[in-house]
DNA sequence: TTGTAGGCGTTATCAA
DNA sequence: TTGATAACGCCTACAA
């Protein structure tokens, strides 16, 4: 890599002097700049990254800790996280922590060296269940910004971007008992023991209350066969006439089913799921979906953490970012 | 951030003693490491990043630039790669393209200035469309190693991890011809333009070739509606009596519309997809898949990549990954 | 055993 | 208008 001083030495110049040529100061005369830029643009010069944050004390880096990035969801918050940061001039070193606290321990201790000016993070799965926070505590002690999305550790005071879980699945639900009729919904859910799952949850059956209905909660977290599972509890149970799954996986699962045991969608049944981007296409009908909004999450995150990093001291702020009922062929009163 | 400085200031020693101290040289008397250790443990020192990067012009950073990663098949390559990187301990900056080429230039050009020592990368739609290979090239003259995965230009001498493809169709087509008796077999299309999708066809026509047997391929590429157009196709030609879709979309889309038609699966076609890791829970019957190991893929990559940043020049490898055929209740023969 | 000095590449201050 | 010098934080050859 070409460097001030190979370029100062091929012009018989300081390195000073062309330092401030190629960032154009108006200390230098118009005919060195031209001397200094055609050389640097012969060798394809480029600053040295590295040296700059050196110098600076910024790296221009974002640290995402995601949990993983197979899920659909965190893929899509991951691409509008890229997509913001790089807008901004900013890069993204990604670290997965595969749902182990550990890996997310790590990662954060390893990034908080200089590496990057702050953290955007969804926290690990074993760690919402462990309870464990101390490690984020101790990263925002150490002045280094720390925003947490979709899962969330409510004792940390930081910034945040969230979804309306509770809101979407309850107005969901008492879309499904005013409108379509349905009184006998089931819940589908493999994250309950998340924060999300538990707002989800919370959603549903504060709904069932209002209407005096009775919860049914099929948990399916160490399931092995969710096929299997879910198909049981249907013929066991026929006069389940609707239900919502909480997670993009099991709704498609629940559609399938509930056809091979010759339910109708969605006369006899209506099914409700969460989803994403290409959702819709897996299943026939078409699955209704709550549509997280996770492009705008990621885009979200970034602006907030940019904001923190860019001005002194303001609060903690927490964002919600609502999603979006896309009723489908799969229920009753499609659009 | 607590610096060498600062202890060696507090400990009124100096700043080379410290950072002998803390590297454990023998040099440097047990009781001042000691010292030098209690302090820099209880003010929490981590060595700059940064600052040794400066030193040893070595980031231990890998620049990855992906077309995207909602689809699930670059998601899992990422996630072989950013275990493989967190292994040997480097980090990975992401760079999505959006499968633009300009995208694509701009990160390598932006990353090329001393941020990574090396890249792994596939390349975007747009740049193979249109074989604009220069970009890549420019940094390869400029030493940085570049790794190729999956969709990989013939043109440039690089490292290069790539999946069977040609093999893999070819081997299920002649599965479907002589172990299942099919003799309509349909290809489903919707990524012809790209490197793989090249391949994968070929795989098709030349099994079918042998077999003297007619293709019938259904391109997909700018169809608005899948689903409308798949089932078009299959009940205007009813005699199709085996699909095998190269994406990892439409095979399931093409079970459903099978059914749909009230074909009956796999008794009267077998349906064949690209699948991931969950690609089997999203349909019933199970879509037969063929399985990119695509975890491997990013797990190999690095395992090259960083082969070549420690070795002087060795010749330039290609690596395959082999994929795996899973047959499941949409073949007729299962397992 | 400890300390001094120089340098990685850049930028900013001050002197010429 | 240009150049010398110092500094960011770390490491290391060499001197003490």
């Amino acid at each position: 890599m070409t460097t001030l001083k190979e370029l100062s030495k091929l012009l018989n110049i300081s390195v000073s002097t062309v330092s401030k040529a190629l960032n154009d100061s108006h200390e230098i005369s118009d005919t060195t700049k031209k001397r200094v830029n055609e050389l640097a643009e012969k060798l394809n010069y480029k600053p040295n990254r590295i040296a700059q944050q050196l110098k600076t004390n910024k790296t221009r880096t974002i640290g995402v800790i995601l949990p993983t990035v197979t899920n659909p969801f965190f893929a899509e918050v991951l691409h509008g996280i890229e997509m913001a940061a790089t807008n901004n001039d900013y890069d993204i070193i990604v670290c997965l922590s595969n749902e182990t606290l550990n890996k997310e321990k790590r990662s954060l201790e390893l990034l908080s060296n200089g590496s990057v000016d702050g953290f955007i993070m969804a926290v690990a799965r074993e760690g919402q269940v462990k309870q464990e926070i101390n490690h984020i505590q101790t990263i925002l002690d150490s002045k280094i910004p720390v925003l947490m999305f979709d899962r969330v550790v409510d004792e940390i005071k930081c910034d945040k971007v969230i979804v309306d879980d509770f809101q979407s699945v309850y107005e969901v639900t008492e879309h499904l008992i005013e409108k379509e009729g349905r009184k006998h919904i089931l819940l589908v859910s493999n994250i309950e023991e998340l924060s999300v799952g538990k707002l989800r949850i919370k959603g549903y059956t504060k709904a069932l209350e209002k209407y005096n209905l009775k919860p049914n909660i099929l948990k399916l977290d160490n399931a092995l066969d969710v096929e299997k599972s879910i198909h049981t509890y249907l013929s066991k149970n026929s006069e389940i006439d609707a239900i919502i799954s909480i997670d993009h996986i099991t709704g498609i699962v629940a559609i399938n089913m509930a056809k091979k045991l010759g339910r109708e969608i969605p006369n006899n049944i209506s099914i409700v799921g969460f989803g994403y981007e290409h959702t819709e296409l897996l299943s026939s009908p078409k699955i209704s979906i709550i549509h997280q909004k996770a492009y705008d999450i990621g885009e979200m995150s970034v602006k907030l953490l940019l904001e923190r990093l860019n001005t002194e001291n303001h609060k903690a702020q927490t964002v919600i970012v609502p999603s979006e009922l896309k009723l489908s062929e799969s229920s009753k009163n499609s659009l």
